[in-house]
DNA sequence: CGCATTTACTTCGAAATATGAACTATTCAA
DNA sequence: TTGAATAGTTCATATTTCGAAGTAAATGCG
């Protein structure tokens, strides 16, 4: 703490006091995984998360919410560097599905193992509480994904 | 949704589903605040969040876990719009308070308050559930506050 | 005191990222 | 079969971020 935030903080609304908690965490996860040095670019790590499956472009842009461009070129270095392979999708052959490979499936893991590590330092909530953050988090997600797609693509 | 990732999402670590919940809602919010029309950047709008009261450019650079060329470029866009403006710290004369005009303390509490409508929309939860997130988010920016800075000038 | 070092911020050019408009290939609908 | 819609790609541009070198003020130390 800088400065005796804390007390300041607790004066504002509920929902700014969860946004600058979402937000300092975000910034920090996202410096954490700097220091992972995976060679992977934020965007990359992001998609291989997403990857637990075989997905489409176009279902990972909206996941991301992101733009199908951007996609594109994350999934260009993921394959140029063999974590992941593009198979055209047999029920619609417009569409690629990304798929991981064997490397790629390897490097999920470690990400995602990592990233646990990262939660707990940065957060530092015993597991009780990081179960009734996730349990919360869980929810705001499905949230966001049932609403928030439409809303994405307005415009 | 998508398709049908809330049963797949449950198998994961509660701390891999938190960062995913988390890292939705970063990404809506800041989807979102574009959408707020109101002529200033993403980091702009942080800045302007953090300083409800004056603060070193320095102090902020570390609150908001990023490199003092960006604070610089950040508060000059600021006080250009006439937001803020820069006034040597009596306490240290190489350092500068950045301070909100009256133009820039209207402008914050335009940003606070939609800030909370956007959350509310964002996350779909109820007032005892914001409540609880933001105690449990409160909880950890104390902690990334606290363990984060020092991490942060590492190297 | 006077000089070296550190600290706070600025400058500016380069690197990384993100974005959107125009394009190709495929599907769908009539 | 043909026209419109959709999935993804390309590429040039805009935005953002970063970092190395610079200025000015403070601090430490003989």
């Amino acid at each position: 703490m800088t400065h005796d935030d804390s007390a300041l903080i607790r004066c504002l609304s509920s929902e700014v006091q969860a946004m600058m908690g979402v937000y300092a965490l975000y910034w920090k996860l996202e410096e954490s995984l700097d220091a992972l040095e995976v060679g992977l670019s934020h965007q990359e790590c992001h998609m291989m998360v997403k990857l637990e499956r075989p997905k489409r472009m176009g279902v990972l842009a909206a996941d991301m919410l992101t733009v199908p461009s951007t996609i594109t070129s994350t999934a260009d270095a993921l394959e140029e560097a063999g974590y992941l392979t593009r198979q055209r999708d047999p029920e619609d052959r417009r569409a690629w599905l990304l798929v991981l490979t064997n490397k790629g499936l390897e490097m999920r893991q470690v990400l995602m193992s990592e990233a646990g590590d990262l939660f707990r330092r940065a957060s530092g909530l015993d597991a009780d509480e990081t179960a009734e953050f996730a349990r919360l988090a869980r929810k705001i997600r499905e949230n966001i994904m049932k609403t928030g797609i439409p809303e994405g693509l307005k415009k």
